[in-house]
DNA sequence: GCTCTTGTTGAGCATATTTGCACCAGAGGT
DNA sequence: ACCTCTGGTGCAAATATGCTCAACAAGAGC
């Protein structure tokens, strides 16, 4: 999951930037609005987290911009505390939640989880293909109700591919979403990744929950669902 | 496109269920939530227009209800103005969009036009010519239900052909979108290509979709559609 | 500091796919 | 009719792609 934070104060910004790559995001951050609709513009984010009080373009018409140029994924808003005349200006501009600061990291995490899966037409909090359930917020992984650990870079792959079930996913933008800036393309990690989550979340090779679209790339299904 | 409304205030239930009787809806409304949650289980409906401040089941609850049953048809929630917290607490609950009391009317239409194209966006967008099928985010092509499958440039070349049905498409501008850079012309890739999708899409050479037009390209084109 | 886990790399292997080639068929022009 | 030229097809070689294993490096946790 790439995310696009927009702050102007350093220290904050710093905060979340680092919170929320520990979490497991792949995180740029811009430190005013030109920068950020620049960043917004040249790369494919799954959300944006935008502070409403920014120098040279501020948070609306930030927000009203990115919206503009057809990108449509979610946008959640900072505001200072009492300035509900901005959440609301927020909301209507496009933005999708929004959180009062000063806040907890956890809160926005918790948001930000909920702003995705509802992104990706998820209502329910747990994404369930037939036997195997995946919950975003605790990320964990079930099969028919047995926990399967996996590791921080198994579960960002898996969590991906979930949150777009029958889409073809090619490997460039799964580098792209689950590795910061250019990775080195002619390695085949995401290859070895894939071989272990199959190995894990289909043990008796029955469920083949993840096909290979030769030369197109990955597509996650649950045929005998 | 059926809708339930859930309103306890009667003028206007009435007034919204009037309304949008009227822009073609089929609306079934209910006066309180444990009315609605029936009406939302008992039936299959395409979105819902719940208000937040409800008697017996409150509109929040309502919610979390119906999306725990596996509904997951947007939601569109009213709240009174200022009531920021219950808007945040609906979209948490797995609403998608909130309309603040007092409306008009359009607003709603708007908002719900908005919801019910989303959630038709994540049908996933097809092309469709006949008995051909060509699922683009999926990258998968269906014949009569059943899956074709084809190689990464015999897929490209179709849906290259299938995005511009009707047009003569020369072999020149075929090399050009299929290859990065410039191909070495005279060669009979693209012959060879053309002759195994008919053969893949046309088994019994009825539909002929690719149609030959000598010396200027090849053109797509369903006559029997 | 040591150990165990996780991420990354490279090589070998197994296939699927692409391409070049040779040849055939049919259209259009004369 | 005949000739020529574009396009179609089958086949095999060349290539690209993906899978897996094993080893190594980096890093977290103790």
């Amino acid at each position: 999951m790439r995310l696009l934070v927009v702050e102007d104060e350093s220290l904050l910004r710093q905060q979340v930037e680092q919170g929320l790559t520990k979490e497991g995001y792949v995180v740029d951050a811009a430190e005013d609005g030109k920068t950020g609709l620049y960043y917004a513009t040249e790369y494919d984010y799954d959300a944006a987290i935008i502070d409403l009080g920014l120098p040279e373009i501020d948070g609306i018409s930030l927000i009203k911009k990115i919206r503009s140029t057809g990108k449509d994924f979610p946008v959640l808003i900072l505001t200072a505390r009492g300035d509900w005349q901005d959440k609301v200006a927020g909301l209507d501009a496009g933005a999708d939640d929004y959180v009062v600061k000063p806040f907890q990291l956890e809160e926005i995490v918790a948001r930000l989880n909920a702003l995705l899966r509802r992104a990706a037409g998820f209502a329910k909090p747990k994404l369930e293909f037939g036997q195997l359930s995946l919950d975003i917020s605790a990320k964990q992984l079930t099969l028919n109700e047995e926990n399967i650990v996996l590791t921080a870079y198994e579960y960002k792959m898996l969590e991906y591919l979930m949150l777009h079930p029958g889409q073809v996913i090619s490997k460039t933008e799964l580098t792209e979403h689950l590795y910061a800036q250019d990775y080195d393309r002619d390695s085949n990690v995401l290859e070895v990744f894939v071989t272990r989550l199959r190995q894990k979340l289909d043990p008796d090779q029955k469920l083949k929950p993840i096909e290979t679209v030769r030369g197109q790339g990955y597509r996650f299904v649950l045929t005998g669902a």
